[in-house]
DNA sequence: CATCCAGCATTAGCGATACTGATGCACATG
DNA sequence: CATGTGCATCAGTATCGCTAATGCTGGATG
């Protein structure tokens, strides 16, 4: 009884609905069980967590809640983590990508696999940054794939919430994405400190987030100027040539949008790198193709 | 009854004990209720995790093992982050700190909050690295104080288990401890790389941990020669003194110590860098440390 | 100000659960 | 082959965790 799963899933569930019939209705119990979870969780832990009427998290249940997340998914990696333990060669293989993590050097190694081992099925699922390592992690994909700029020996950080390991697959220069026009469009390299000011577009989906360029440069700019929730780069790329913002992106990429221009970037040193995320202990399968890409 | 923390708990205790009976003694349970619940573990997992006679994990057992530890931290540094909060002004001040980590400077400030906060109490415990961080997350400590050796404007790394944040306190360069007669003795600087298959003291408690200094000059080198359990500085100058091997320390600690010589390290850039844990919400007198210590 | 109502709390009751203590059974040891 | 250590199993019981029904409270409405 103390501080089961089954009471912290029922309090996210209470705090995201904002409401305790709805969650009951959402878990599948009676309001009434619902209200004993919460009255439990807070006779539990001696303090009140939802304030009622309106239904919404207390200052100790918002401190819950940043902890209730993470608990749940590592259960659930736990599970994950052990069900993989003696499972047999399994015949079909799902990969969690990020956004831009696909590129054509891992397609290639992709395909290869697929040539030497026939009756392969691959399941390839392009998926936001933090639901690659979830997905990872959960056993809902046997492989991930994220990129991220980064120093060019750190590796790219990822939620720790299990074992996995992450290992380089490539990497390129980091540019930075102008529209044709810009008055710094001329320019060789430029550096990231004279750029903090401007405006960007934060991209997480998409680009290099902003939020990883700011810890990568150790700085506080790159306040974003404009947010884009998409995960298409060439939509990025059309607002950047419409001068909404500025964004990051590896090298080749960015030189293949119209409209921009793709500038390097020289200083801080920081590289955009894929990574392969995989399990302790990885299916035959998906270690092979770990060997492949990283060989 | 879906992975609950408590049978969890037992399943560490009895791996750890290597017997059900003993776990049983520990926990303040029947034998039998420790059948029980690795049976009902076993049965919600659907694999064997410990085999009997002798009792030990499986290899899904193993992997589980790897989970139960972070997991049930998680869930104690839940617990302390919740009771933290509308916790009054407390008047003891816990720090835990990691072996090196408390230098003149934070001694210092620390003297100057004492004077000018009256009536508070100061308890100052000395940890091995890793129990800093746990003790900060389960609320044994209202602050820690880590070190170690890393990149100039990298962080340390800290077992992620829940909101913490490690601020700078202090830098300085890093340095090698060498006998006074060794043949490198006189450089003024020394590489690392250089040293990689020189013969190493890992001393994790003491000096910088040769698996960071792996980590952080990105290498495989630095096997351990010997391993110095000890928390004492002069202890290890000893040690090296009398040619076991060398270890790593910040430079102003390699100074003092007879019968060695400390060279300061050259490439690649890494310091010695002190750095202090808060929880997310630290009590008033921890944020005023803080503050001190940072500012 | 009276009424209504949406929604959380409370309670009784019952089936499931989680312990204990006793017993069974397998394996290692002499 | 006898013995003992130690895990598995089982019966019994107290407790727990649900549902269904009912109570209660704060806000909206006229």
């Amino acid at each position: 009884m103390h501080m089961d799963p089954h009471l912290l899933r029922t309090f996210v569930a209470v705090v995201e609905h904002r409401s305790f019939s709805a969650a009951a209705r959402a878990l599948g119990y009676t309001q009434s069980a619902v209200s004993q979870h919460i009255a439990a969780l807070e006779n539990d832990l001696g303090t009140r967590l939802v304030e009622r009427r309106p239904v919404g998290p207390t200052a100790a249940g918002e401190r819950l809640m940043e902890h209730a997340a993470p608990l749940l998914l590592r259960i659930d990696a736990a599970r994950a983590d052990v069900a993989r333990v003696g499972r047999a060669h399994p015949t079909r293989l799902t990969l969690a990508c990020g956004p831009v993590a696909l590129t054509p050097s891992v397609a290639g190694d992709l395909a290869r696999l697929r040539a030497d081992t026939p009756g392969l099925a691959v399941d390839v699922q392009v998926l936001g940054r933090a639901a690659v390592a979830q997905a990872v992690l959960t056993g809902a994909a046997d492989l991930g794939l994220i990129d991220g700029a980064a120093a060019p020996s750190d590796p790219l950080p990822v939620p720790d919430a299990g074992p996995m390991t992450g290992l380089a697959v490539a990497e390129q220069p980091l540019a930075v994405l102008l529209p044709a026009g810009h008055p710094l469009a001329h320019r060789g390299s430029l550096r990231l400190f004279d750029l903090a000011d401007a405006h960007w577009i934060d991209a997480p989906d998409t680009a290099v987030s902003l939020g990883q360029l700011r810890a990568a440069a150790n700085t506080d700019g790159f306040r974003p100027h404009l947010t884009y929730g998409g995960t298409d780069v060439y939509g990025l790329g059309v607002l950047v040539a419409a001068g909404h913002g500025l964004a990051a992106l590896p090298l080749s990429l960015a030189a293949a949008l119209p409209g921009t221009v793709g500038i390097r970037l020289s200083a801080p040193r920081l590289v955009h790198r894929v990574e392969v995320l995989h399990p302790r202990a990885p299916a035959a399968v998906a270690q092979e193709l770990v060997g492949r890409l990283t060989g």
